[in-house]
DNA sequence: AGTTACTCTGCTCGAATGAGCAGCCATTTC
DNA sequence: GAAATGGCTGCTCATTCGAGCAGAGTAACT
């Protein structure tokens, strides 16, 4: 005789139930037979109430972090680069370089206080960016902290590669091993020279040791590599010929993350490409979309496999950096 | 202080992790255990991490009512006063008494447009509110349409009771049964004459056929009742002598919603506060705080048992009424 | 009016899920 | 040093959930 009155369309009783139910499940999280019971109906009406609130947006579910991380471009950068971590910085793009590497440097700060542990060797390059992470850095494992290159000389350097071990060290309560030199030097003799200085080598000798790197990943062009300033002309020019396109602590390499044999080598005091590509863990700064071609070929050369970068940056390399890996398994998109 | 390597704090790899885990499953409704199949996780790690990141208020629900229904307070005040529907419209206490009614009106044609079949007879007294009601409708079964009472010839009063009861049946295709007379009328004998007309009477026997009304609660104040201002100052004194609070279709009742008898009802064409005790399902219309006791009282009587209101009365409701066994909330006749 | 098609409802069964528990690893404390 | 402590991990079992199914009442169509 009498139809199912309470059931007709989704008028507003039926939305003031269904924003109750939803409430009592999602947000309280009460059981769909508790619910069911406590209203008097079948909990398969209640789950049906459910599913027409969502198909009608109803319950809205957000995934919001505490962090400006865009964990959509960051899941997909480290699933398609075959990243261990990713992490992109939501940073708007006409932001200062100088607010962006402290928001990156906030980050990676957080990452390694997550990631390292006293069993780690913490190895890092210098850079601002390395500098900046340093600084934000709170807690950190007692773990051996190695300088992987030397200290940049530069006019607004006031926070070098020394400061950076030190900072790191003093959090953490690790032994700090510092580089007092520079990283680029006059010749290959000077190179030799220091070396063979005792602080030094000790630092060099544990270069195999590290496990966990800090490096920035610089682009080989003017404004984008703090190192290219440092070398003469000479060397960019021979740099350029022989196809470098990014820098990690002054070592060049190619369109492919390989090694790029030049004269400045010999000029360099710090770690190796070869040495770089052991580390286990080598977690990669960078933050201009104009270095994307640098940091995907560091990345296909195995030179870092991890990446804290800002949205320019990450977008560039989502929409051009080649895939890494094999298709995962189930793409259900047609299945449903 | 060494700790579990990957699962120390929630740092930003954590977050990444579970931004992605908390996507797949609340965005893309995918099982745990095939999350965790895909990410190489148990399915507890996967279930701990969703847990946290609920905790951790990194997941947001939030249900979100396409109409401006006020959810939570509906479902209070239908609990609270064991109403059998109610509906609290979201609406800000400054605007204009106008929009308010068009608000109320919208949700109360959806109301019953979701509520009432062809096996209804549907009732409806005489306000702007339920003209506004009458105006917002856009289906509605085809069932017969009653008027309750007599038109009120108010000034403004261009949408009269014969409107909306003309308006409703054609919406619906279903009869109707309007009453060409006033709802105050000078004297008992105008009433009696009137009621003997042919066309009334036969409406007004229609009364205890009604399944549905649709009636207008005014509080016994000026301002807030559209016949206070009808009967006189010697009426108004009387009733308020009685000890009424509130009127719906010029029948006065008191705190606890029953009839106040004065010599008004006399004068009175249409349902009495009997009549209307015996229709199955009375939907109140109100919207200023002010009528709060008016219509407390009404449901106390019985004489209303679904609300269509604003937020301020509903809030003031919820504060005030006292607390009132629900009969049975929800369905009507549908018991399986 | 007869009949067909459909929607709504509640049930069954297998999969998914949550709570509690034991083992393990690492640190802390005596 | 060695035991105590605490957190994390994965397992078991009872509960809960979801997909599909059958029956009933309704609407539509002939």
């Amino acid at each position: 005789m009498v139809r199912g009155r309470d059931s007709e369309a989704h008028g507003p009783t039926w939305q003031v139930q269904a924003a109750l139910i939803a409430r009592r499940f999602y947000l309280e999280g009460r059981s769909k037979v508790e619910i069911a019971d406590e209203l008097g109906l079948s909990r398969f009406k209640v789950a049906r109430i459910l599913d027409d609130a969502r198909e009608l947006g109803l319950v809205e579910v957000r995934v919001n972090l505490p962090a400006p991380i865009d964990p959509d471009l960051s899941s997909a950068l480290q699933e398609r680069l075959g990243l261990r971590h990713a992490v992109v910085v939501q940073q708007p793009p006409q932001d200062s370089s100088r607010s962006t590497r402290e928001e990156l440097g906030r980050m990676a700060a957080e990452l390694i206080s997550e990631l390292v542990t006293v069993d780690d060797v913490l190895g890092l390059t210098c850079s601002r960016t390395v500098a900046a992470t340093t600084q934000a850095l709170q807690t950190l494992a007692a773990c051996p902290v190695v300088q992987l290159c030397g200290t940049l000389a530069g006019p607004d350097m006031e926070a070098g590669s020394v400061e950076s071990v030190r900072r790191a060290s003093d959090v953490g309560g690790g032994q700090a091993f510092p580089i007092y030199a520079p990283m680029v030097l006059p010749d290959a003799a000077t190179v030799r020279a220091l070396a063979g200085e005792s602080a030094i080598k000790q630092t060099v000798r544990l270069f195999p040791d590290v496990t966990v790197a800090v490096v920035a990943v610089g682009a080989w062009r003017s404004e984008l590599s703090t190192v290219w300033e440092t070398v003469g002309a000479l060397g960019r020019s021979q740099a350029g010929k022989a196809g470098a396109v990014g820098e990690i602590g002054a070592r060049l390499f190619d369109a492919h993350g390989k090694a790029v044999r030049t004269s400045i080598d010999d000029r360099v005091l710090g770690v190796t490409l070869d040495q770089l590509h052991a580390i286990p863990e080598v977690i990669g700064l960078a933050y201009d979309e104009r270095r994307a071609p640098a940091v995907s070929a560091a990345v296909q050369g195995g030179l870092v496999n991890s990446l804290v970068c800002d949205t320019a940056l990450g977008e560039r390399l989502l929409e051009t950096a080649p895939e890494r890996r094999p298709g995962r398994p189930g793409d259900r998109g047609a299945t449903a």
